[in-house]
Parts: structure tokens; C-alpha cells; sequence
DNA sequence: CGCAAACATGAACCTCTATTCATGTTCCCA
DNA sequence: TGGGAACATGAATAGAGGTTCATGTTTGCG
């Protein structure tokens, strides 16, 4: 029941990182409830019983593999945007950064979306933490000019949605997605629309 | 196992969609595997086994209910649209209108989401239906020069994203949504992106 | 070394709920 | 209005899978 304690052995990190590896995948490709902690152990390639001493529930795991994508997603945009000499090269930057995201963890990105019935308060936090960063980025442009005074938050809230679309429909949904092409037509979309 | 029949008697009729109603709400507020037969026959006020006389699983309720937003979604959306004087007017009453919807009948838009995971055929189905019709009316718009040229498709998918993400945020998330506030905004940056 | 704490194992347990079914009740038309 | 088709009931069934635990094995420190 209670929420075990870290790992304090070489072994005993390296098997709750095979745990949660196996979680990712298991999890994501089948989702939260037909996913067994069978399956994930025998992904793992550990006995059942292993997994509590990592994990206290089924749930705990998913919690967890929430919070990596926040903070995995967040590293990847933050640094892909830094470069940007401006607010639309940002926008430019942080899209593609985020579908590549998309691409190399599939599973992570299902697995947030599925938080929003399994873990709602993740999901939660998940986005109004990623929107409040990205209306701070906005309202910053706009003081700079670089972008035409608005709601920064709508605003956020309406790009973050369509990264999101064009991330189900063309990462998700395509085995051989252009993502270049899509990233240039839906920036210039953002461009018109966000320009000064 | 197999599909029951449709119902024949009145009484038959008001039956299933008592369940159907039902199934709405607790599916709807629960989430698929939180929600029993049980508390869906309960709040039909009817017998457990009731159920199955009108639905062979609770997979084929769900999938009906998808199933039932696509029809309803997709009639609304169309009715607001039809007596707009052109595309750009046409995607801020489609936008009001599908966050109306979403304020009517939020388990319906929570259940469309949870297809993903639960029946994913039929959410794709409900996507894809919904995106074609969408490109259909860009690229007619685009004819008539009513938005500037681009890949009507990638559009399409982008604006559902935006639709959706604050029907999540403002709906869904808010006591007292301001819708209207919502959709000026949100229509600003749609009517710049897309302006010829 | 040697031993206490960490870690590993997988069969057994236990709960939960989808689905069935044997037994009534109601409907509707010939 | 009588009888067969439709519909209603809820206790019993059945299967799945999350979690526990009693029994080993490994690790790392003094």
C-alpha cells in the first residue's frame, strides 16, 4: 500500500528501470487495463512478484510514466525553442520538437492521453503546467511585439490542441509521416494568425 | 454473442434507451472500466440482466454511444454552418456550436475521448468522417477565395485540435465558461491564419 | 569472511464484475 | 380474449487478474 522506497542497490535500480521501460510499452501499446502486471513483468523479463517491491499498484506505475513524459516532453521543446531568435521560429521549433517527441515515445504520448481517465489529476497538472510555460512565452512575444496582443492563455491552450491533433493524425496515424510538410502548413497557420 | 434485434414494442423501445441514457451518464462520469452493468441498469431503473436483452455487451454500449455523438456532433456542427455567408464566419459558429455541444452532453464528449483506448476503429471512424467533411469545406472556401491556399487536410486536423483542446479546458475544466470570450478569441487567430 | 538488509520468485488467494439462465410477467394481434 | 412472442428479473456462474506472502538468493558493508 504504501509507496516503496527507492531502490538502494545498483541491481535494484537497474530492475525498477526494466520495470518501467516494460510499463511504457506494455501499457502503452495495449492500454491501462488490458495491460496485465503480468505482461509487464514478463516484458521485463522478472518474476510477478518483483513488481511490488518497485511499485506499490498498477496505478503507480502509470503516475510515474506521466511524470517522466512531463518532464521529458518539457526538456525537448524547452531546448529545441531556446535557439529561436524569435516567437514564430519558437513556434516553428517547438512543434517539430514535439512531433519528433511523438515519434520516438509513441507509447509515452498515448499513455498521457490515457491519463485522462486513469490518473486525471496528472493529466491535469500535465497540461495547465505545459499551458501556464506557454502562455509565459506568449505574453512575453507580446511585449516584445513580436506577436499581436491577445489571450495568451486561449491562445496556448488552442496551439497545444493542435499539436496534439496533427500528432494522433500524422505521428500516430501515419507509417511514414512527413513531418516536415505538416510542421510547414501549420506554422504558416500560426504565423497569419499570431503575427503582429 | 450476436447483436440483439432492434426492440419491437414501445415499451422495448423506451427501454434501451432508457440503458442507452444511462450508459451515457455513468460511462460518461466514470470512465468505461469504472462503470458496471450494474450501475448502468441501476440508474435505468431496471434489472441487471435487463441489459442484455438490448445490448450484447458493454463494448457494443460504448460503441453506440460513439456512434451517437458522431451523428449528433456532426448535425449540430452542420445546422450552425449552413447559415453562415462564408468560411470564415462558418468556422466560428462551427466553433460555438461544437462548444455548446461539449457544454450539453460533456460525458458524450469524454466517451468519444476514451474511444481511443476502448473501441479505437470507432474513434478513427469518427475522426477521419469528421476531417473529410472539414477538408471538403476548406478546399471549397479555398475556390471560392475565401482563405488563402494551403493543404486543406493538415488544416483541417489543426483547428479539430484547437476545438477540442479548449473544449477541454473551457468546458470541461470551468465552472462558469465564457464561451463566447473563448471563441472570439480563438477565431481571431483562425481568421488570420486562414485569410487570403 | 559473515551476516543483515535488499532483492527475487511464482503459486495461491481474493475480489470484482461481465455474462448467463431459469423463471416469471406483459404485450399485442388473430 | 387467448396464446405465443417480447420483455423483465436477479441469483448464480465463471474467469480474469491484482495483490500477497512464505521461501530462497544476492548484495555490500564491517
Amino acid at each position: 500500500m504504501d509507496k516503496p522506497k527507492p531502490p538502494k542497490t545498483k541491481r535494484g535500480q537497474a530492475r525498477r528501470a526494466q520495470i518501467l521501460a516494460a510499463a511504457e510499452t506494455v501499457i502503452g501499446d495495449n492500454g491501462f487495463s488490458a495491460a496485465s502486471i503480468a505482461d509487464i513483468t514478463r516484458a521485463a523479463h522478472t518474476a510477478l512478484g518483483t513488481f511490488y517491491i518497485y511499485f506499490s499498484s498498477k496505478e503507480e506505475v502509470f503516475h510515474e510514466l506521466v511524470l517522466e513524459m512531463g518532464r521529458t516532453t518539457r526538456a525537448q521543446v524547452a531546448g529545441a525553442i531556446a535557439k529561436a531568435p524569435d516567437r514564430l521560429a519558437a513556434e516553428r521549433a517547438g512543434l517539430e520538437a514535439f512531433l519528433r517527441f511523438v515519434t520516438d515515445r509513441p507509447a509515452l504520448y498515448r499513455i498521457v492521453e490515457e491519463a485522462r481517465f486513469v490518473d486525471p489529476d496528472a493529466y491535469r497538472d500535465y497540461f495547465t503546467g505545459f499551458a501556464e510555460a506557454y502562455s509565459t512565452g506568449l505574453r512575453e512575444a507580446e511585449g516584445r511585439g513580436e506577436v499581436s496582443p491577445g489571450d495568451a492563455e486561449v491562445r496556448a491552450w488552442a496551439l497545444m490542441g493542435m499539436a496534439k491533433a496533427l500528432g494522433d493524425r500524422y505521428v500516430l496515424w501515419e507509417d511514414a509521416p512527413d513531418i516536415g510538410h505538416v510542421v510547414d502548413e501549420a506554422h504558416r497557420l500560426i504565423c497569419k494568425g499570431l503575427a503582429p
